[in-house]
DNA sequence: GTCTATAGCAGGATAGAC
DNA sequence: GTCTATCCTGCTATAGAC
């Protein structure tokens, strides 16, 4: 959106803090280093935010949430496109919003860097993130996916299952120096193109989905209950 | 292990150092605060441990580790018990590892949310935790599972799926407060066992596993519940 | 709205007595 | 090994000139 330095103050030091607390925290983060990189005056987070919080809030209310929107948007919008969309489009298309269109690299890695700030150490902010878009996104497609089950479906299950994909997105997103580590790959488009293959596969069949091999052994299952 | 104070300075030291890093992160918690919850003098961190990186690595190799240890100990235990175990099984001991057993709800809290700041926002101590832990824990795992698997089966695909499983159980570790917020639902020990259940059946059979209801494009899973 | 200057305090680290 | 006292740096926030 807005990638070049924006003209005035306020927009500029919105951006630099985004991008400085989504590197660091909170914490981690002085508000010397925020106006330096906002190539702007010590004081003009005071005056413009009142304190470094309110700064920081404001970063989720004004450009969190309009690219959290813009995901959506992207999600549906590709959704749209398809006539009578299966399970696996949804999930495809949700994983793609968020891993692949919608924002630029570096967008993501800050978009998603800052989300997981505040599911793992919540501050004012995270009811903003929750109610904003957590919420409406599970809304989203437990209703578009919920049509193609049996009347007789347990919400909570499929609940604990949107969660799943997420954490999947999640995870393959901010994990990456592991994933790149562990299994000696680079994470390039060709890799990304992968793994929301494998997070479709997974989604739909399982472990089993691996190259659509069914698991030898589980064809016998005794599920304690 | 060492839930009472320990007598001596050093270890005090490590165990508060450990709980407030986990809670607050290491830029937010001061020396003060640690050296004041370890009932000790401020000057002794730096008597100990030279500095407060050094006290945080240390945390990490002589805390977070030997955990970790604890629960690869106690995923193979609970495997042992099983005579002939499935994929399934190993997919439930492995959630259980993590989620219910080898440790205290404290110190599981503790122990994810050090893991996950450093998966996150990477110090010295990725490296550690990548080296002594991580990557064994794929091993295991992946070892475990691929004679179940054809001789033919995509490593690749394999270790993917092993992230996932994985990334679900940090998932409902780490997001409890928006998992219950999400779901009107207490995050109780009826809930956590439904979690592990379904973390379980995801793995198996993905989406459709829900209720053991068959997969309404078709692709139907024997299954006997 | 932007800047300089500075108040006022909390941070990590250390020196040296015991 | 532990304690007190203290240094110095860096922090947030503000007052007031322009």
């Amino acid at each position: 959106m807005t990638n070049p330095a924006p003209d005035n103050t306020r927009d500029r030091l919105l951006m630099q803090a985004e991008l400085l607390f989504a590197q660091k925290g909170f914490a981690a983060v002085s508000v010397r280093e925020i106006t330096a990189a906002a190539d702007s005056n010590l004081a003009a987070i005071n005056y413009h935010f009142g304190n470094k919080m309110n700064l920081y809030l404001s970063v989720f209310k004004e450009r969190w949430v309009p690219r959290a929107y813009g995901v959506r948007k992207f999600f549906k919008g590709t959704l749209s496109e398809k006539s009578n969309p299966d399970t696996s489009d949804m999930v495809r298309a949700f994983a793609t919003a968020f891993l692949e269109g919608a924002m630029t690299e570096d967008e993501r890695r800050c978009h998603i860097n800052l989300m997981l700030r505040e599911l793992t150490h919540p501050t004012e902010a995270v009811n903003i993130v929750v109610s904003e878009v957590i919420r409406p996104m599970h809304h989203d497609i437990r209703e578009l996916i919920r049509p193609s089950l049996p009347e007789t479906v347990n919400l909570e299950q499929l609940t604990l299952s949107i969660f799943s994909i997420i954490s999947m997105i999640l995870y393959f997103e901010f994990a990456r120096p592991v994933v790149s580590l562990v299994m000696n790959q680079e994470f390039d488009l060709q890799f990304k193109s992968r793994v929301i293959d494998h997070i479709v596969s997974f989604t739909m069949d399982g472990i089993n989905g691996i190259n659509g091999i069914k698991d030898i052994r589980g064809l016998t299952k005794e599920e304690t209950v």
